[in-house]
DNA sequence: GATGAATGAGGTTTCATTCAT
DNA sequence: TATGAATGAAACCTCATTCAT
């Protein structure tokens, strides 16, 4: 057989697409994705068909990363507000870490170009952190509101957080606890 | 003497520049905005010296629209809530209202167009609005955390508030006081 | 206004194209055409918005020049022979006077690049020639064949014929009339 | 000793090249045609040197089929009329059962890519019709023409009967056979 | 010999911007 | 000022060919 797809060669161009978008958006060119992941124009193309498509993957890869973290240690058994805080915090830590895929995450989202069913895959490896949102939902404060409002008002607020943690690394530590005092105040 | 700039002109480019981009993204070509302006591609050249200018005065106009209709009933001697209501559902019925605009403002935000002097000169007609939101961050839920963390979480808040009221429309008006619930009770 | 697109590029580029075609075939690269007839690449697709186009557009125009010609002195009220015969030679002519468009007219011929449509706007001047090919159809040799068989020979006597005089110039007059003959005898 | 080269491989790709051409023109990838024969891309390269060599071969290779099939049933001691019909049916036959080699072998006869080696190998087997073809310049008719007019003229009707056959195929054999009386009173 | 990933030159087309009218 | 034809760099993608396996 001749050589095979490279998993390695598959992330380099994933990698090197997240800095190109940093830097100068999602019009990135792919010759330079190409070039900063060290294979050929062409090769780019040879592990996704077109340039919609390398963008769809890296919205889902960057996704399901996250997801895949936050299912590593999840606390089943523990209390509401023990799995919250692991959900928010769990979040907060990888968006630290991981700033350019969180800008990238961010850019993709608001754009055109993430298809419905790139979407739909995403959501399947979420199921533990719906199980919390879902119970979140229950609590009286959020009782008469529609299902995913607990959902969306703890992506804005890590949003927020984030934007703050990035300005200010050094409280990065109390700024996700206080955060999270408020978040959850709100949702009680 | 020559013919003077047309306004109408001006707001006809930037009212095509929002609809173009909500289709087709920040890479929407300035030849077809034109076209929707109903001007030729050469003129949009000579209202915004290239592209970029373009869509700097683009978010420029946006947020000067948002914050000028903030500031024209604002209740100057009101309550901290009353005004931090006004806050509040102004915002809201605005981004309601034009979500093309909304849309358009959060891709131009997230992505590396915008100059700082164009972030700078957006500040300004902010008073009214930041004099609220210093006022709440003295709140003692708030008054750890950095300048402008309330700021930030309402606008988090604005953000998943905006995205639920998109999907239930009918219900707008009880999700929009229903939240500020949620929010007040969160900086309180 | 602005300049006005001018016939003259258009005339130029579709020129040019024959040249690069008989020298490349129909893979000849739009940029050596645009760079043949003085324009540049993106010039010629403000004349034709695809290389297709452009492919038919030149199918077109061939077509509708060797017509046009043929329809100028056209003996209208001549014997069938004569009028035969004006079809013939004129045909003929045209051919040997114009060999590298002829040339190109067969290879668009038997490519899948002409659409129906062109097909069908290049038939519609050809009232002239379809008449008299009408009135050979209906002598006792062709009289029971198919409605397109007269000029299906006549365009396969006259390919013959253009091969001939391509290679021996300077009998062309007599290959032309004893060809005739030839033709004559066969459809009588 | 390594694997010896095997000639259906080289059949399934010639086979393959036919489709593909028919469908997309001499431009089909060979990648496309290498799919299509079932065998790898990089196969493809062993049995021809070159896309150019394949195109050479494969022109090759129909010429040669269609004029070892003209050789079989020969009727060698026969008048030059039957000999005539034997080949004008011949030849007929073979291109309404061969339609898609047909039409491949008028694309590449019209482009550039046959090399004059070619041509010349196809000469080689064309003995027994090319004798016919010289007792039928010697008639009357043709006598004062140069020696391939009686060649070109039969390839041109048989071009013209074959595309007629092929918008009416139920009157084959009529059409055949009346084509051949008006060819036959061309050339006597 | 067979495979198909890798290559990069080259193809068509788009588009921001200029400039003659 | 307004126009839109003209420009050519640059974008995305294709494809014949090579070569490691």
């Amino acid at each position: 057989m001749a050589r095979i797809k490279s998993p390695e060669k598959r992330s380099a161009i994933l990698e090197a697409a997240v800095h190109e978008i940093v830097e100068a958006g999602l019009g990135a060119p792919t010759a330079k994705i190409a070039r900063r992941a060290g294979v050929a124009e062409g090769t780019l193309f040879t592990y996704f068909a077109s340039k919609d498509e390398l963008l769809n993957e890296l919205y889902f890869e960057i996704k399901s990363e996250l997801y895949r973290r936050m299912n590593a240690e999840f606390p089943h058994g523990a209390s509401l507000k023990e799995r919250a805080w692991y959900l928010w915090s769990g979040f907060l830590v990888w968006a630290i870490e991981n700033p350019e895929k969180r800008k990238v995450s961010v850019q993709l989202n608001v754009s055109n170009l993430i298809t419905p069913e790139t979407r739909a895959r995403t959501t399947e490896d979420r199921r533990g952190i719906d199980a919390i949102l879902a119970d979140l939902s229950k609590s009286p404060a959020l009782s008469e509101m529609p299902a995913g409002f607990a959902a969306a008002m703890m992506g804005a607020m890590h949003e927020a957080t984030s934007e703050m943690v990035a300005q200010y690394p050094k409280k990065r530590k109390k700024l996700i606890e206080q955060a999270f005092r408020v978040f959850w105040r709100a949702v009680q």
